[in-house]
DNA sequence: TTGTATCCGGTACCTAGGTACAGGTTTACG
DNA sequence: CGTAAACCTGTACCTAGGTACCGGATACAA
């Protein structure tokens, strides 16, 4: 039994381009195609769809998840997941500590009542420590 | 006394390039200029741009801060900036949440000694709630 | 056979927050 | 006055994870 396109995609949750996608990306194996080159998936694959939308939410990227899959199919224990999920909690856990000082900070400024930017850089009401907070990392984009 | 692009840029620690950008995004009024048409800040532009950073690090979008800004020129107290504080802090809250669901899942896989994505999600050993985590928001980008 | 639903490959576009040229002025210093 | 550094505008590019559209081919039902 073999599978079209829209069907694995409905089936998995994600749109018919995301599969493609996933493919040229190398987290799909090219599936057999029919005699006018319409991919024809066995039914493994919306689980494997599913697999990479799990290790989503569990905060890999897709190019850790295509690493996985490809240890993966080289097979058996050992193939480095392990350290990976040790290294995806640190991760996580740094990311939950920056968060939590974000909320710190706007919990602080929602109890001193601070209402408007410019009042609180400038007046020394502001809990929000404007200026250590702009110094410590100045430039770069975070996540 | 009035500072060029790169003084500014150097005071608060960012790209002349982001200057410019913030201009274009609304964030930074636009300054005077020299009679060739170079931007002439006054120091109050260095501190602005620590507000903005600061306040990305609140966890603003630039949109919201552009908004923010934007009421903030309006004066006075009432601005919204309470408001929106609020609800900063409830989407902070639900993202911490979920990166905490997140990290008892790696904690349990890492605990259960699962190496092996396909492996996990066809046998019964592990406790990575794959299938439900898989169904319960299938689709779209995650932040 | 005709209609229409689906598929193909390739490419362009989207958000967010910038960064990096290219090619042409302007300013500052000696 | 000459030259080097800084600046100007405009546009293209970057990451991540997709989404949308194009013209043309294919598949399936009536």
């Amino acid at each position: 039994m073999s599978l079209r396109i829209m069907e694995v995609a409905q089936a998995a949750g994600v749109n018919k381009e995301t599969l493609r996608y996933y493919e040229r990306r190398g987290l799909l194996r090219a599936p057999d195609r029919s005699p006018g080159g319409h991919r024809l998936y066995d039914d493994r694959a919306v689980q494997t769809v599913r697999v990479i939308k799990a290790a989503q939410r569990l905060g890999f990227t897709l190019e850790e998840i295509a690493d996985l899959v490809a240890v993966g199919r080289r097979r058996g224990v050992g193939s480095g997941m392990q350290g990976r999920a040790r290294e995806k909690l640190a991760e996580v856990e740094a990311r939950i500590a920056d968060l939590q000082a974000i909320r710190g900070n706007l919990v602080a400024a929602l109890e001193a009542g601070c209402d408007d930017l410019h009042v609180c850089v400038t007046r020394d009401c502001c809990p929000v420590p404007f200026s250590e907070i702009s110094t410590r990392s100045a430039a770069g984009p975070r996540r």
